[in-house]
DNA sequence: CGCATACGCGCC
DNA sequence: AAACGGCGCGTTTGCG
């Protein structure tokens, strides 16, 4: 089979934030390709990842459009409620929809004069007046109804299936994004998201299983950051969020309060995107001084993780560009975006375990005949990946998947997935093995 | 009038 | 005063 050279994809390598000039010439581009170490993620990766996320694409996934138009209609009759609310409350009618419009109001009938509407300033407001809890409420049933509800219902073909586009060269990290529709930002937690994900079926005869990576950053963090702590805690299967509070907060593990761990688990995650004070003491409601002190212990105690971050930006100054395990590479210009560079290395490598594991997948299955119909992918998701799978095929091939997406890559701890199965995307439950 | 931008917000 | 990384998208608003 003859397989002609991906200038595309050759350009995104050599520059994924596309900020130089793309090159055509494609014995150029593969000269610069090898020039720049990027010919084996090129080969290894990328080239045989757009025959897998065709076929994706073309499998598409199951919608319960029924479901679908019953909730857009039940978002629709309370949103004309809450509209009617919304006006009476303010005295007068106006579009809720725009922000600058919203802190009008605000100023002139609440005396709340604000320079922002989002749902992080204006909810400690709810309390002052019936407005603030009106507008919250609109936003979130307009949000659900106009960026899912009527997109997915307009997108979704003959046969009930929905197809997203994935977009295979558009993120800097080496991500795969998705779009028309965004598959990828479903509602998860909200008062609303299981009515969506409920609508994400399994084909008849079928189940949807998912397999999650557990904790693949910060694995992948002991890893690049070579943290004996991180690593043991990971080998021994501990509670990584548990084991930082431990450490933070001075205390034996036994004492640990769930309040303690919960900072822990937003100061693990923060760790990866280089997040400081401010940022701590806004997700966690601790004060400014206490999420300082909580960084410097953090740092105290897992001080090769502050010694990676701190290389990682010596290099990034000096070579204007970081890699990540895989060879993957992004150029950074001044003026340097540090906490990008340092998220750089992690996000991106997390995409290739997760691209690996696909084209794994797609080479094993392919060559099994009679499994091609009977396990298919239907989307990746940064570190997960969704699959339906024919009832009487689970017990066979859940083993084989999970193994497969846990040997995609070796790193310094053990790479797990977690499993999760049921008939549509809202209601699944962990996969017990048959004993 | 269409296009680009800002805002706000959903996910990992 | 401020900076937590990566995306896509609906709506409004300003610009040309």
């Amino acid at each position: 089979m003859k397989s002609s050279f991906n200038t595309q994809l050759a350009n995104w390598l050599l520059d994924p934030d596309g900020a130089s000039s793309p090159i055509e010439d494609a014995e150029v581009l593969k000269k610069k390709l090898l020039k720049e170490d990027l010919m084996k993620v090129y080969e290894e990766v990328e080239l045989p990842l757009v025959q897998v996320l065709k076929d994706v694409e073309a499998v598409g996934v199951s919608i319960d459009t029924k479901a679908l138009q019953t909730l857009s209609r039940g978002l629709e009759r309370q949103l004309t409620v809450l509209v009617k609310k919304i006006y009476k409350e303010a005295g007068e009618e106006f579009n809720i929809n725009s922000p600058k419009q919203l802190l009008d109001i605000f100023s002139r009938k609440l005396k709340l004069h604000l320079r922002s509407t989002n749902v992080d300033k204006i909810a400690q407001f709810k309390d002052k007046h019936p407005l603030v809890g009106l507008v919250l409420q609109y936003r979130e049933l307009a949000k659900v109804r106009s960026t899912y509800v009527e997109p997915l219902l307009t997108l979704t073909d003959k046969g009930s299936r929905i197809h997203t586009t994935f977009i295979q060269t558009g993120t800097a990290t080496g991500r795969l994004s998705s779009r028309n529709p965004n598959l990828q930002n479903l509602p998860k937690e909200s008062q609303w998201a299981d009515d969506v994900r409920r609508a994400f079926i399994a084909s008849p005869g079928y189940t949807l299983v998912s397999f999650d990576y557990s904790q693949v950053q910060l694995r992948i963090l002991a890893t690049v950051a070579r943290d004996s702590r991180l690593i043991e805690a990971f080998q021994n299967g501990e509670d990584i969020h548990k084991l930082t509070a431990s450490r933070i907060f001075n205390v034996s593990l036994e004492k640990v309060t769930p309040q303690m761990r919960r900072v822990a688990k937003t100061l693990n995650f923060g760790i990866v995107y280089g997040m400081g004070p401010r940022a701590l003491s806004r997700e966690s409601g601790l004060s400014f001084i206490e999420a300082q002190n909580f960084i410097d212990s953090y740092f105290l105690e897992f001080s090769k993780v502050k010694q990676w971050q701190e290389d990682l930006t010596q290099e990034v100054s000096s070579k204007g560009y970081v890699t990540n395990l895989a060879g993957r590479k992004r150029y950074f210009t001044e003026p340097i975006n540090f906490r990008a560079a340092i998220n750089t290395p992690i996000q991106g490598l997390e995409a290739d375990i997760l691209k690996r594991a696909m084209i794994q997948i797609h080479d094993v299955f392919s060559r099994r005949k009679e499994w091609q119909t009977k396990v298919r992918l239907l989307l990746p998701v940064h570190d997960e990946l969704l699959f339906e799978i024919q009832n009487d095929t689970i017990q066979e091939a859940v083993p084989l998947l999970t193994t497969l997406m846990e040997s995609a890559y070796t790193l310094a701890v053990p790479v797990k997935v977690d499993v999760k199965m049921g008939k549509n995307w809202a209601t699944l439950t962990p996969y017990k093995k048959k004993a």
